[in-house]
DNA sequence: TTTATATACGACCATAAATATCGTATATAG
DNA sequence: CTATATACGATATTTATGGTCGTATATAAA
């Protein structure tokens, strides 16, 4: 109920390994093994991150990851909806064709939570979460 | 990624219905057709509710539940956590045997989200979400 | 007193989502 | 040339959720 996935996780987790390293770069067998995180997946996590120019990676013997930015720039609500997709409690809210158009009566409300974690979420920066 | 279970939904819905109803019983069947949701889970899930003491059920022949008092009294964290068990973003918060332990650089800061997202939920009466 | 209809509840199965693994390609320092 | 690193699609595995089934019990009404 309303837990962060693994990758998040591991990405946070990452992401505060760059931060303390600060231009040296840290590699996924470096952060895998430091974490006992399953390689394939935080590297999997980091390729992810660096599509979406959160970090930056070098190729080759001596690559690695590191921070493209500082942490301070990037709020909760975007990294985990590049990561993750739509945050949504209830389908119909991503989902257009949802059976129960019509019928579900709570509808509304729950947006109204959504759209306040959305809010809490918009206010963390993730050095917050990292620092 | 943070969505609410159906179970939740089912049961959000169903209290709405009866809070419409008021003193009138609702019956599982009744419910189930009026939204469109599988009988025998809804039917579980008032069997909760009525174990809760959220709503009060009557056997037999033109039996079916009510809602034993005010939605208003009810906020939503408990309720969440009475349906489904704890709110937590991450593991280690309920799970004491996590393998990371004493790896993990991020469960503090996790945490503090985790307790935004509670206190909000406690600021929202399940009254706010059916009306 | 029988029948139909309702809740109660444990056990089980199915599906979907999250998690993890594998294979292969490409880049590059030494 | 080789070892080591990222890149990435495909697939397998595991877990949580969602849904079903069978049976018991209560009770209003015929």
């Amino acid at each position: 109920m309303l837990k962060l996935t693994r990758k998040l996780e591991y990405a946070l987790i990452a992401l505060r390994h760059m931060q303390i390293k600060k231009d040296d770069l840290s590699s996924a067998k470096e952060i895998a093994i430091a974490y006992m995180i399953p390689y394939e997946l935080l590297a999997k996590t980091l390729q992810q991150m660096a599509r979406l120019d959160y970090i930056d990676a070098v190729k080759g013997v001596n690559g690695g990851y590191k921070l493209h930015e500082s942490l301070d720039n990037i709020n909760l609500t975007d990294f985990i909806e590049k990561m993750e997709g739509p945050i949504g409690m209830v389908d119909c809210i991503i989902n257009t064709d949802c059976v129960q158009m019509g019928n579900c009566n709570i509808k509304v409300p729950i947006n109204k939570i959504n759209e306040n974690i959305r809010s809490i979420f918009n206010s963390i920066r993730i050095s917050d979460i990292t620092s």
